[in-house]
DNA sequence: TATCAGGGCCTAG
DNA sequence: CTAGGCCCTGAT
C-alpha cells in the first residue's frame, strides 16, 4: 500500500545516520528495516508518497511510531537560530533523519557492542549474533534472522563471544544477557521512568557509561532530550563551540540536532 | 607492513 | 579527577 509522509523524511540518510545497524538497502530504492519479528519494505514512490509492504494496521501500530512520525521534525529545525552556521549546515545536510524509536534489548547489546569500534564492524558483530541466535524470517525477498531475545542469547558463552570478535566487551554482553533473561532487568519496564532515571537504570548494566546509556535512551527510548557525547561530537564541541555543549538549549530536541551533527561529521570527514 | 583511531568503559591511584 | 588498559577491525 502507498503511504504519505509530509514532514522531513529520507530513507537513506535514516538508514547511514549511525543509530541503526541492521537495515539494508537493496538496488532499487528499497529499504528493510526489521524490529522484533516484523520486518518492512520501503521505498519512496514519488514525493511524499512511499510504497509500504505492510497493512495500515500495522503501520499505525508499528512502523509509525518508530519512524518517530508525531513529531514535526521542520519545527524542531526552525529552532536553530541564524548565528549557528555549523548547525544550519548539518541541519540542512541531514535533513530526512529522524530519529527511530528502536528496540531497547537490541539497542543495549548493540551500544554495548560499540565501543571503540566502526561502523562497519558494529553492524558485523550485530548481524553475527541474528545469524546465529537469532529466529530465521522467511520473505518473498529474502532470508533474514531476528536479533535475538535475552532467552535467545542465555546459553551464549564468553568464549563464543570472543570467537566473535567482541573482545573485551564479551563479559559485558553476558552480564546483561544474564541480567534481562533471569528477569533482574526488565527493560520494558524501565520505559516509565524520567530522563534522568531512565539514563542511571541503564549504567547499572556492566559496560554501559554515560554515552551508550545516552545512546539507548535516545534511540530506543524516543528521549530526544539527550543527546550522546562520543568522540565525533566531542571534536566539533572543541572546534566549533569552544567547548560549551551547544544541544541542551534545544530541549526535547537536542538528540535531533546531535544526530545531525553526527551525520555531518560522517559526511564531511577531515573538512569540519 | 605498520600505524592509528573507532558512536567508551572500568579500575587504580 | 586522570591515566592506562583493553580486543579487534577498518582505513590509510
Amino acid at each position: 500500500m502507498i503511504v504519505q509522509i509530509t514532514d522531513d523524511f529520507d530513507l537513506q540518510k535514516i538508514a547511514d545516520s549511525g543509530q541503526c545497524f541492521r537495515v539494508k538497502a537493496f538496488d532499487d530504492g528499497t529499504y528493510r528495516f526489521i524490529t522484533g519479528d516484523q520486518i518492512l519494505y520501503i521505498k519512496q514512490a514519488e514525493s511524499e508518497n512511499y510504497e509500504i509492504s505492510c497493512n495500515e494496521a500495522d503501520w499505525n501500530r508499528i512502523w509509525y511510531p518508530y519512524f518517530d512520525l508525531d513529531r514535526s521534525y521542520r519545527e524542531v529545525r526552525g529552532r536553530i537560530g541564524p548565528r549557528d552556521k555549523y548547525m544550519l549546515a548539518a541541519a540542512e545536510n541531514g535533513l530526512g533523519i529522524r530519529i527511530l524509536r528502536q528496540d531497547p534489548w537490541e539497542m543495549l547489546i548493540t551500544f554495548i557492542i560499540s565501543q571503540q569500534k566502526t561502523i562497519p564492524a558494529i553492524k558485523s558483530a550485530v548481524e553475527t549474533l541474528a545469524v546465529n541466535y537469532g529466529t530465521q524470517l522467511k520473505t518473498d525477498r529474502e532470508e533474514l534472522y531476528s536479533f535475538p531475545s535475552p532467552q535467545q542469547l542465555s546459553g551464549i558463552t564468553e568464549e563464543i563471544l570472543r570467537e566473535y570478535k567482541l573482545g573485551y566487551r564479551a563479559p559485558y554482553v553476558l552480564d546483561a544477557v544474564n541480567q534481562a533473561a533471569s528477569g533482574r532487568l526488565n527493560l520494558y519496564a524501565l520505559a516509565s521512568l524520567s530522563d534522568k532515571k531512565l539514563f542511571e537504570a541503564l549504567k547499572q548494566v556492566n559496560g554501559v557509561g554515560e554515552k551508550v546509556s545516552n545512546c539507548i535512551c535516545l534511540f530506543a527510548y524516543g528521549r530526544t532530550r539527550l543527546a550522546p557525547v562520543d568522540t565525533w561530537i566531542k571534536k566539533v564541541i572543541e572546534q566549533k563551540y569552544k567547548g560549551k555543549n551547544p544541544f541542551p538549549k534545544y530541549k526535547d530536541g537536542a538528540g535531533i540536532m546531535q544526530q545531525y551533527i553526527f551525520y555531518y561529521a560522517q559526511t564531511h570527514k577531515g573538512e569540519f
